[in-house]
DNA sequence: AGCATTTGGGAAAGCGCTTTCCAATCTAGG
DNA sequence: CCTAGATTGGAAAGCGCTTTCCCAAATGCT
């Protein structure tokens, strides 16, 4: 990657580095228009296009942000992507986007090269482990002691860092409420891994809602936060309850892909949704929303919950929590 | 983001720049072990971090790679984003993300920032427009002079680059021969954006599978890459034929996210799919794999198109193009 | 023991920019 | 017409690394 640099448009301007820089790359400093204007025909005929790698360097910050996501072809951090992306794109940001499949460990290490990147921010998308890894900490601890802003989507990683958090529990407890208000008393929750807090907090605003509203519990089930994870919960709760059994009952899943993965399996066993079995989501993933029998759900402003978290980390505000909350939906599911 | 430097690391182990360079990151020369491992603890002690930065600035490289595709958040550009960041990560090199929704200017800018920040590569998903930008050709051939890579994906953007050809023409004219062989006889074709090449390449392999297989090529109607543009394509199909005139044909959409928006304005308009209208869709998005009714389709290895074409990007072979295409999957809607 | 080689650490020259000083020129006030 | 003060261009010192040289020490041979 060799390319025109600053002093060879300098040089054919017959101006100094210094004056070149002031003309071409922003600085306090104008030099006078005749002067600018032959830098910049000089760079225009030349076709120069400043290092930001060299920029980065001598200015120390690199516009540059990082976003870790669990999975970006999952529509849920996907559609987060998008308004980080768009935010950072309106503040003229350049985005750094990493995955994290394999837990802490991976975004530990996503998390490293973004700090060897010198990202001005990082911004993590994805639940936090309940039980979280010390190394990963304090990774994120020195970041920010450096200077780097961090912002967590979902809940609050450290103490005072920013952080774009989801009522999670309010969400469901909602949910529950409002299902049991339409009649339906039988509750069965898919709920996520147990190790993250956001499928905790899933789980516990159902348990909370459940008793809220004088409901039964039937039964729940952890897996995997996907569709095959709602798919094989929703097997093994036919399992655990006898087919029969289901009938009449409200499964919650604890997300949107989890809940179509339920429906299939349900499907599959000759149950029919809602008329059998009712089903719920969460999060309100936009690609689903012409899925029939239409889901009900949480909505979460997704695109809004990333945009929002791009704005925190590019913001001269220090660092800031936000929460978001979602809606209940009621569509045909449940 | 001021951090530990490497001079830092050297003075605290008591050697040369050079020494904690070549311990530190990769070089010919490997020191004594004795003194490699002072380096090494002095490292860790501090928590050093190259910056990586300044690495790029020294070695002329930066182990970056941009893509650039239309939205993020559209399953079929996140899919092929979910293959090249796996790949990049392999070959650990850091993605750069850069979205272009809106057509050829928003690809130029973004291609300017890649190359502002010396993305050893840079990888275009997306369709190129029919009569595409001079500048971006022109800004592409020079990053390539200057030793960029480039890897378009869809189709060959420029002469001898690198590219990841997908065969949509023949795609399309498979799914209508299939079609037609099981006796479907009247088609219309939900086209997208007349300006871009993917469409107007699955325009005419409608045209060309319809001539060949014989049957009779109902309308075409133009429309939005989107579930909107399928929606109101449906509609406008629908008010130009005259809503009698649908039932029994087969409609076959430009791709899948198009398909569903039909589909849902046929079901508004009290049709029934596929009882009165059959549908098809184009790329088999997994999100909507358990749509109903399942969406006959052709599948694009989306994943492995953007793995392939990220290899293509960081390998030494030459550019090269690589040709992949779809194979038809019949399900329920047509 | 004496010489030619190899080995391995360090000094220093960049990589392409920004920014602080400096010095020269210009403006305005007396 | 002279001087204090404001402008403005340029020289040069970094920013944090890599890498080429150079040189001293260690090694292998005769």
């Amino acid at each position: 990657m060799s390319a025109v640099t600053l002093s060879q448009v300098a040089r054919q301007a017959g101006v100094s580095l210094a004056t070149a820089s002031r003309v071409l790359n922003g600085s306090q400093r104008r030099p006078a228009e005749g002067i600018a204007e032959r830098v910049r025909t000089a760079a225009l005929e030349l076709g120069y296009v400043a290092n930001a790698q060299a920029q980065a360097l001598a200015r120390s910050s690199t516009g540059m942000v990082g976003l870790v996501v669990h999975d970006i072809a999952d529509p849920y951090f996907s559609t987060i992507a998008r308004g980080v992306q768009h935010a950072s794109q309106e503040a003229s940001r350049q985005l750094l986007l990493a995955a994290a499949e394999a837990g802490d460990s991976s975004v530990f290490s996503a998390v490293s090269t973004f700090v060897a990147h010198r990202t001005d921010a990082i911004l993590i998308a994805g639940s936090r482990s309940v039980r979280p890894d010390e190394r990963l900490i304090h990774e994120l601890q020195r970041y920010r002691s450096n200077g780097g802003r961090l912002v967590t989507i979902g809940q609050a990683w450290l103490e005072d860092s920013g952080a774009v958090t989801i009522d999670n529990r309010g969400g469901s407890a909602e949910l529950v409420r409002i299902l049991a208000g339409t009649g339906q008393t039988r509750f069965a929750y898919l709920a996520g891994p147990d190790h993250l807090v956001t499928a905790e907090d899933r789980l516990s605003g159902f348990r909370g809602g459940v008793q809220a509203a004088g409901v039964e519990e039937v039964a729940v089930v952890h897996g995997a936060f996907t569709r095959e994870g709602g798919h094989q919960s929703a097997r093994s709760l036919a399992g655990q309850l006898g087919a029969g059994m289901l009938r009449g009952v409200t499964v919650l899943a604890a997300n949107d892909v989890m809940a179509i993965g339920a429906i299939s399996a349900f499907r599959s066993m000759g149950l029919e949704v809602p008329r059998d079995v009712r089903v719920a989501g969460f999060d309100d993933i936009p690609t689903l929303r012409d899925y029939v029998p239409a889901l009900t759900t949480v909505r979460l402003p997704l695109e809004e919950i990333g945009y929002l978290a791009a704005e925190l980390a590019l913001g001269q505000a220090s660092d800031i929590v936000r929460n978001v909350s979602g809606t209940v939906i009621l569509r045909e599911s449940a």
